[in-house]
Parts: structure tokens; C-alpha cells; sequence
DNA sequence: CTTGCTCCTGACGCAGCGGGAGGTCCGTAC
DNA sequence: GTACGGACCTCCCGCTGCGTCAGGAGCAAG
């Protein structure tokens, strides 16, 4: 029962590949005793570390450090795993930074296509990059804001006011080409609404706000790829909308 | 102004080393023009190209991919979205997982410390192994709701839990020991308090209670090596408690 | 012409194995 | 004795995205 193992049988039972167990003794993390044939054998020992070996492995310890561990018994098991911690959270934040990015564009792709403002696959790129100018702008912190209003939010209220943008484009565009006061009602109603809209999605945050007005001012071009707008339509709106709140005082 | 770059200039403009350029070149994501001595010109065509790269690159599509991608113009954007989704997804389970692990260990060595039995390191191994094997009785789905539930929890409650345990373990021992009646108040008061810890973090969930059973009956040693007792007594402890259960009716 | 900077082409290294080539060994059936 | 199917052996390349030399050539300024 106790006799020991073949690679074979030792892989079976582990359920590990006779080339993992080949990998783990080039790494110096096992040594077998071998047949005159040169064939290995594993003593319950070396079984024993193999589990040791896997153990550590499922906390994502890599092979290196184990070795330096199962070489060190009076290692220190606290500084162990509060190394594993930060490199792994340093993972994942990296990750959800990826995510973040998929998510935005996910939601970029879906609108534009909602709104019959598909983005043909030749303007694929740009509009990525254009999202990427933009994001530029603001710093970490603040786009972990976002990120955490969108999530309060919640994805109903996002998709109503994705719905909502361009129709607010729309008829703000409307009324200054009628040539309507910026100080009339109609004017102030369609912009406090706007504001409105802004101030939902940054959280009446002063910070963000100022940030994306600089994205407005220095990546007219980026926004309006993202919109779907020509960029000078875009800019004439928003020279619209800034004296309609200049005329309310 | 629009001249062809050389490759230190290029470098310095986008971010990159000179080496990723070449790498880029050796993966057929670009392809420079040369000047007779063979040094590399990168011209606007191509620089546009590095920012396409890098853009895709931002979403985690790996190189191979962005070169399909810049091959092809015609392809699906929401497709590329979704595929990369999904693999970052994937991803980010894992490192959860890992990270659920950790969080476990960290728990485990805080209270053993703070309960004045530390793990000492050579034992650290076979409790790890211990936590592995404990883990196994569990599916994947209960494993998400007792992560779940001690989020609802909160630390401190954990923490006051933690400390529960070893003292209300002591005090189950210590009527045992005395010969308490199972069915004496003071018994069914214990195994009540313990069937109540229990359930706090179960959340009354049949399946996962079930589960603890089986783990408390098939790793006996394994529990015991985690909450620092001899398994001997860890055994008499649970046959004593269901004794009161029984007892109860 | 020399100095000093930029550029060139290999080629190895990392992490954790997968997978294949080409050869040896083992147990069993004939 | 031998022939055959597995199991085992030792290299060695491949993947991912470059970093990092090594050894040599081009180029502008003094």
C-alpha cells in the first residue's frame, strides 16, 4: 500500500500530468528516488510534498516561492499570505480596470445601435480611441466614482438616460437653429435638464464636473466621435448651452 | 512636422520601448518603412496603427488578436467585446477564488493567534491541507453563499464569532467533563448558542448545514487541526452535542 | 577622425507547463 | 526466446509580451 509509486500512478492519484511532476523536479520541488532503470518512484514523502505542492499552488503562490518555502519550515505564514494578498489584489484591480473599459464600451456599442447610430466596424477604432482621450482626463479616483454612481444607479435609470441623450441633442439643436433666446424658459428648461442629467451621473461631485467640462473644451473631437455628432455641430451646441446658463445668471 | 519618425522618437511619443516596436514588427502588426542603412521610419499611417494597438490593447485583447483584428475592418466590435468579456470574466473568478482562500487563511491564522494558540509553521501545511480538504465538501455554489453571508455579517461580527467559538467549545468540554444531564438547561442552553452560531453563518441554509455535517464527520481530523483541538476530543465534543440535540427531541 | 548617441539583428529569460520526437524498459502472451 | 503494447525516459520547441544584454553599424558634431 505503501510502496512507493510510479509517475503514472502518483499523477492518477493527484490528478496532476506525469509533465507537471517532470516540471516540479526540474524546479527542484521533488526528487524521487529512481529504479536501477532510472525510472522514478515516490515515497510517501515526496507524495506528502506533492499535496504541499498543490495546497499552496490553489493560493496562488507561485512554483519559486514554493520551493523557498518547502526549503525555509520556519517560514513565516503571515508574511506568506499577506504577500499573496496584495500581489492578488493587484491583479484584480488591474483586471477590473479592463473590465471597467469593456463595460463603457459594451454600453457605447448598445446605445448607438439603440439609437439607429450604429458604429460602422471602420469607426470602430477611433471611437475606441476616443473613449480612451476621454478617460485621459479624468483621474483614478474619480473614475472609480463613476464607476460606483453607474453601480448605485443601477442599469434601468443608465439605459433611460443613454435613451435620453441624443433626444436632448436633438431638440436643444432644434431650438438654436429656430434661433430661440438663450434666456427663454424653453432654452433654460432643455439645458437645466441637461444639467440635470450631468449631475446625476457625477454625483453633484464639483471635481468630476470641472473634469468633464475640460473634456468637453479640449476633446470636442472625442466626444462627438463618441456621440456620434459632427464636431462642429457638437461644439455649436455646447456654445448654446453655456450661454443659455449664462443668461439664467 | 509629418515627417517619418525614427523609431527612439516614435518610442518617446507613445510611451513605448523601442523594443515593443520591434516586437510589434516581429508579430506582423506593423510594418515601417526603412531608410537605405535599414533603420526604421514610421510614418503617420503606422503611428496610427501603434494607437489603434494600444487602444485594443487597454480592453486586454492579446497581440495575436489585434493583429486579426487590423487585419480585418470589416469584423464584429460587439463580438471582440463579448469574447473579451467573457475571458476577463473568467479571469477575475479565478482570482476571486484565490483571494476567497486567502481571506479564509488570513481568518483562520488572526483568530488562532489571537485565541493564544498559534499555528506554529510547521504545522501551517497540514492545516492549509486541512482547509483544502474541508473545502471540497462544499460546492462551488455554497462556497459563494457562505462568502456572501459573511459579507452581510461584517467583520465585526466575525470577529466576535471567532472568539466565540474556542471559549463556547471550552464550556461544552467542561460540562462534559462534569457529567452534565444532555438534557439539563445548561447543556441545552450551550448546544443551543452553538446551533445558533452555526446557523448565523449558514444562513438556516439546509444543503450547507448538511454539508458542515458531513464535514465535521468525514474530516474530523481535518476541523479539529483547524480549530487547534485534538481530534479525540473534537469527537467526543460533537457526539456530546448531539446527545443534547437528541435529548431536545 | 574620434566621440557619443541611435539604431540594427539575434538570442536568452520569465511561468507553468503542453505536446511531440525518439528511444528504453517492463510485464505478459505466445 | 521473443514479440508486443504500455509506461517511462530525456531533450526540446511553443506560448505571452516584452526586458535585457551582446556585438556591431550609422550618424551628427567637434
Amino acid at each position: 500500500m505503501d510502496d512507493p509509486l510510479p509517475i503514472g500512478e502518483l499523477a492518477a492519484r493527484t490528478g496532476l500530468t506525469v509533465r507537471a511532476l517532470h516540471h516540479y523536479e526540474d524546479l527542484g520541488l521533488l526528487s524521487p528516488t529512481r529504479t536501477v532503470a532510472g525510472h522514478r518512484r515516490y515515497g510517501p514523502r515526496e507524495v506528502e510534498r506533492v499535496q504541499q505542492i498543490r495546497s499552496l499552488q490553489t493560493l496562488g503562490v507561485s512554483l519559486r516561492e514554493i520551493g523557498t518555502v518547502l526549503e525555509a519550515p520556519d517560514f513565516d505564514p503571515a508574511a506568506l499570505v499577506a504577500r499573496q494578498r496584495a500581489a492578488l489584489a493587484a491583479e484584480q484591480a488591474r483586471l477590473s480596470d479592463l473590465l471597467g473599459r469593456l463595460d463603457a464600451l459594451e454600453r457605447l456599442l448598445r446605445q448607438r445601435a439603440q439609437t439607429g447610430t450604429p458604429i460602422p466596424p471602420t469607426d470602430f477604432l477611433q471611437t475606441l480611441r476616443a473613449m480612451q482621450d476621454i478617460e485621459q482626463h479624468y483621474s483614478p479616483d474619480q473614475l472609480a466614482q463613476l464607476a460606483d454612481r453607474r453601480r448605485q444607479l443601477g442599469e434601468e435609470t443608465i439605459r433611460a438616460v443613454e435613451a435620453e441623450w441624443p433626444r436632448l441633442f436633438e431638440q436643444v439643436g432644434q431650438a438654436m437653429d429656430a434661433g430661440a433666446d438663450p434666456a427663454s424658459p424653453e432654452a433654460r428648461a432643455l439645458i437645466d435638464r441637461w444639467d440635470e442629467l450631468v449631475a446625476m451621473f457625477t454625483n453633484h461631485d464639483p471635481g468630476i464636473t470641472q473634469s468633464l467640462g475640460n473634456v468637453w473644451k479640449q476633446s470636442g473631437g472625442s466626444a462627438s466621435q463618441m456621440a456620434g455628432l459632427d464636431p462642429d455641430r457638437m461644439r455649436e451646441l455646447f456654445a448654446y448651452a453655456q450661454r443659455v446658463r449664462d443668461a439664467r445668471g
